[in-house]
DNA sequence: CAATATACCTGGATGC
DNA sequence: TGCATCCAGGTATATT
């Protein structure tokens, strides 16, 4: 699901609410996400704490709090965050539930449990910071996002650009459905190899990334199975996708037909024609 | 070190 | 209807 359009959606729903009140109740299920944090553990450092403002980090949302601690929270490929003005009956997959003082209720539900949750005291936000500036690649909509930086970044690479786009580590919160329509929109093969991809090839790249990643978080993201805003309400990127899932589908720009292939072990669809293997246009 | 395979988990779609 | 199989938005870890 959440890519970085989803979550950079999420963290917006979330400002709207929440900035300014305080942890009353927490509740967990127990039930163990990729990364997971205790119930007395989080009571501990959550609880009456007051939340300054959430932040984005590739796709990781940042909970900061006015005591310095900060809690970060991943959604995996199913999970989704929702603010409730009261409280309602649980639901199958909800894991997390955050009352707040103003009577916002957040909670998290995530089927595959391929999410995470991590805290991070006031002591330890200083490492926070540090890994999570370390660990994650380059920010997308950042200003270090320059052609120059990703030739840099890709030389020698043999792996698919494709691939290349979507390392977390080199370049943060490009998964796959952004990934296929950047290299569509930038007319570039997603199996040409990150290393031989020219200059002016890594500016039609990153253009389309910046134009493509912000039209998403406008539409509201996109909602292709199960991704929903904070207020359940579903993105509308879906309806713009050129080439994800598209298999057979004619070209917007072309008359040739999408088509799809497996790569890095990922389904890919590009246009044979927009999108030429040999060289760049 | 770079690239690829695998594992984690549930649910929906598809085919028999 | 039931059951098996495959596939899915991500990422950490193991293996080449």
């Amino acid at each position: 699901m959440p890519e970085l359009p989803e979550v950079e959606v999420t963290r917006r729903g979330l400002l709207q609410d929440l900035p300014g009140a305080r942890v009353q109740r927490l509740w967990s299920s127990g039930l163990p996400l990729r990364a997971t944090v205790s119930l007395p553990r989080l009571r501990r450092h959550l609880q009456g704490e007051q939340l300054s403002t959430v932040d984005r980090r590739a796709k990781y949302l940042l909970f900061r709090f006015a005591s310095g601690t900060i809690c970060s929270m991943h959604l995996g490929m199913t999970g989704k965050i929702s603010l409730l003005r009261q409280q309602e009956p649980r639901h199958k997959h909800d894991h997390l539930e955050l009352q707040f003082d103003n009577g916002v209720i957040m909670r998290f539900n995530d089927a595959r449990r391929f999410g995470a949750v991590a805290l991070w005291p006031a002591k330890t936000a200083e490492e926070c910071e540090r890994i999570f500036s370390s660990r994650e690649g380059l920010e997308p909509l950042g200003t270090d996002f320059t052609a120059r930086a990703l030739m840099q970044l890709a030389a020698g690479r043999r792996a698919p650009v494709k691939s290349f786009l979507m390392n977390g580590r080199l370049i943060a919160g490009i998964g796959n459905i952004y990934a296929n329509e950047i290299l569509f929109a930038a007319g570039v093969h997603p199996q040409r190899a990150a290393g031989s991809l020219s200059l002016a090839d890594w500016d039609r790249v990153t253009s389309a990334t910046a134009q493509i990643l912000q039209e998403a978080i406008s539409a509201g993201g996109s909602t292709i199975a199960d991704f929903l805003g904070i207020s359940g309400h579903p993105g509308y990127f879906q309806l713009q996708l050129k080439v994800y899932g598209r298999t057979d589908a004619v070209c917007s720009q072309c008359n040739s037909r999408v088509e799809r292939l497996v790569s890095g072990g990922r389904s890919t669809w590009f246009c044979p024609q927009c999108q030429p293997l040999n060289k760049g246009r």
